[in-house]
DNA sequence: GAGGTTTTGCGATTTTTTTCACAAAAAACT
DNA sequence: AGTTTTTTGTGAAAAAAATCGCAAAACCTC
């Protein structure tokens, strides 16, 4: 029963309109409006929820708290997810920083960095040395962690999260790492995501106008 | 003559991969090589190569250096990218002190923000009150944004940046943007990403082992 | 330089994902 | 109560992307 990764994000995504729309006061909303939001096709918001089997009525759309129950489960946000951080350079400073994870059910409970000028375990969230991420992470059961390290160190960091039952990783280095069978990496660099970009902007300049 | 965007990030991959066994000291590649440090398979590394014109030697694969060039032309690193980032908060801080654009030929040239608190004129990369965004992309011809401002700013801040010029956005903001037709937007969202990773973490805890 | 080996290039096939299209259900109207 | 309208749910079709498979080219060895 697993679903392709784009359809997961789409949840995400319609999960995010309908908070929206909840705040604004609607009670129903139509995949129409979800598509809309999410910038997808009304079918397709239908056919991802028949996928999970989510329903609504016909001719009166979806409830917005049930749907948004109904997601969040698949999501797992019924509780608040532990993750932790390796790197504590700039762009692991603003991820620890960042409150939007909160209201997410996310939770940064500690960062990790070789540099001792940066370690401080009086912070709300902890800094510590990197050797301390294998106990951390045995002893509190964490699962997720992000590395934020360099891309030299990075491999190293991934294995010795892995090893201690991290079972999920984002990876801000700009290198693949090698998982174990049942453990997951998503990418994220922001350089490339720059490079599509400009290519992108390039490759539709040069298209010609339609008539 | 639009590629699929997977196969431009795998474009970037690969022109990663390159760099690094340039460094080694490595001259020639093949396509297995390539496809290990992509993490993909050696015939998707042909299949991308051949959709672009790009082609090797039988039994002795692509020449690095070559091969790099190619890449760099289609991916626009002829130039030096020139990018703005809207809103200066944790995030849009850590992407101006990131080192890794430098490198990578784009040069995030200012940053814009309502908050005077954050203005800074004389900075190395100067942040700048969010009304001169208008007339700093129309002069500088900035093609490239960056939105790191909140979800309520965002739409309007788009705006801005496409009315006066701006073809390209990589949106933080976790709202859909309405884009003209001859723009691009890319979406990054760490919430999605680490709910994603929660959600396939899951799944795979529950698959049973094979035998 | 003949024979064996390796690796590319790309058409063909398969798989995955998206879109279409329409019957059926529910609400609204008359 | 019947008719019209709106919207869902989902098979079927289409489109897009990934993978396969193999002929042909280039290199290597003897």
């Amino acid at each position: 029963m697993l679903k392709n990764r784009n359809c997961i994000i789409r949840l995400s995504r319609y999960k995010n309109a309908l908070y929206r729309l909840n705040a604004l006061g609607f009670v129903r909303v139509f995949s129409d409006n979800l598509a809309d939001a999410a910038g997808v096709t009304a079918s397709a918001v239908r056919k991802d929820f028949s996928l999970f089997g989510i329903s609504g009525n016909k001719k009166a759309g979806y409830q917005i708290e049930e749907l948004l129950e109904k997601l969040n489960s698949i999501l797992g946000k019924d509780k608040v997810q532990k993750v932790i951080v390796a790197g504590c350079g700039n762009l692991a400073s603003a991820l620890i920083k960042y409150k939007g994870f909160e209201k997410e059910g996310i939770k940064i409970v500690a960062g990790f960095d070789i540099d001792p000028a940066k370690h401080n375990r009086s912070n709300n969230v902890p800094v510590l040395p990197l050797e301390e991420l294998k106990g951390f992470v045995r002893n509190q059961g964490i699962k997720i962690g992000i590395i934020a390290v360099p891309e030299a160190a990075a491999g190293q960091v991934a294995e010795t999260m892995f090893k201690n039952g991290i079972k999920g990783i984002v990876n801000f280095a700009p290198i693949r790492l090698k998982a174990p069978e049942d453990c997951v990496v998503n990418y994220v660099n922001l350089e490339h995501e720059l490079e599509n970009l400009v290519y992108f902007v390039n490759a539709l300049s040069k298209t010609k106008k339609k008539i």
